[in-house]
DNA sequence: CGCGTCTTTGAGAAACATCAACAGCGGTGG
DNA sequence: CCACCGCTGTTGATGTTTCTCAAAGACGCG
């Protein structure tokens, strides 16, 4: 008796609770603030903590040789950023929005003895990232744009969408060109996938960082279609 | 030693030890064998422990809706491999080769108590595989066929090429199809590109399953050109 | 040795990238 | 408050790449 993986990864906001110092009094001492643009951390960095999200959109990216820009993944709300890599960070990442995050202790500790809690908190938060990273391996194995697009609509429909009376809605505080380096397409074609789909009476675009989702099942359907 | 890793990544075989119990005798006894073609698990089944291969390679891949699949990695010497996702299995894992691997529990507790070794390698093995699967990430994020090609070459030259007076040698235990499902690309294609860096001199093609490399800086730069 | 499977090759169609120009929007300064 | 300017997003036309469909060759296995 399980659930399938595509729904419940995708609501992964309040999953993972905090290492157990719930008693320690409150988080606020380490809460950073992030104006939009500003630099949470360079790829490179030394990692001694990780973040939570509290607030705001952020951006994990790396640049490759020829400064070529990959867009590894969003951080949302609940989401876990940060995590190390041989203890370095392993991607830029900066604010798409004014953000609120919360700094958690995070170093591995080099013998096992000493920060159970903390080393049990990181194993899950790697291992839903693992799960989340996979999934999105599944939609860059997919081939068609549309689809691609249609997969990532759904995942922030599901995520962040907002319903009211005029209908389902999602904010996409990052450019088309950040949406083209997350799933491994041109601008252009991003932008035709929405014209497309606006086309097809799928989707509203009250503006380019505004949709309005009229048909959720058909944008699923694209998204899920071989 | 010869090779020069661009990342530290690629040679990720002897860098995490397993869980502190060193003294509590031979694994011998956890150790399971495995035939080509045979299942180790299937996405969707519970998970209490984690592998690590020893010998062979594993192939980890889903399959889609539609019955499209998707390899997610493979699985050499020295990889960990069935990180559990919520306590699942989050692919299917089948041998490409006859395979030995070591089991180890690696079950998150619940509560925070105990098992302190065990979520610190858990967190260890589990941000490895991030890194890896980043790693992936900005190879499907190039959008050429022969770059994904040469860069998947790339990786398994530095890790498990051989050199002998002949030349560096890869064996591909995987078909085609295998590589297709994991650079997103389709069989065809994939072929094509291994007949392309045949006739540019990059590679000699003794058989489908071998690969010589002749210009590993060559091919290097196919890998990451932009 | 025959057979099925995997790989390679070919020709054609479709998709995406590229190059280029325009529109829409927000911000700035007059 | 309005005009201007720059940036982002959209649209169009063209070229390249890859996918698709098809068939022949290579390889391993019984």
């Amino acid at each position: 008796m399980y659930v399938t993986f595509d729904s419940d990864l995708l609501s992964r906001a309040p999953a993972i609770p905090l290492p157990g110092t719930a008693a320690s009094g409150p988080l606020r001492d380490h809460q950073v603030r992030l104006k939009a643009g500003q630099f949470l951390f360079h790829q490179g960095d030394e990692a001694r903590t990780i973040y939570r999200v509290s607030e705001g959109v952020l951006r994990l990216s790396r640049v490759t040789e020829r400064g070529h820009e990959q867009v590894i993944a969003f951080g949302y709300p609940g989401d876990i950023l940060g995590l190390p890599v041989r203890g370095l960070r392993n991607t830029d990442c900066d604010a798409l929005t004014p953000a609120v995050l919360t700094a958690i202790p995070a170093h591995l500790p080099e013998t096992s003895s000493g920060g159970a809690a903390e080393a049990t908190f990181l194993a899950a938060a790697a291992l839903w990232e693992i799960g989340a990273m996979q999934e999105h391996l599944t939609t860059l194995g997919r081939t068609s744009a549309r689809e691609r697009v249609a997969s990532f609509l759904v995942v922030l429909m599901r995520r962040v969408g907002t319903r009211d009376d005029t209908g389902l809605h999602i904010e996409l505080p990052m450019s088309r060109a950040d949406i083209a380096g997350f799933l491994g397409l041109r601008t252009e074609t991003v932008s035709r996938a929405f014209t497309d789909f606006r086309q097809s009476g799928l989707i509203a675009l009250p503006s380019a960082q505004h949709v309005t989702v009229l048909k959720p099942e058909a944008l699923a359907d694209v998204a899920e279609s071989d």
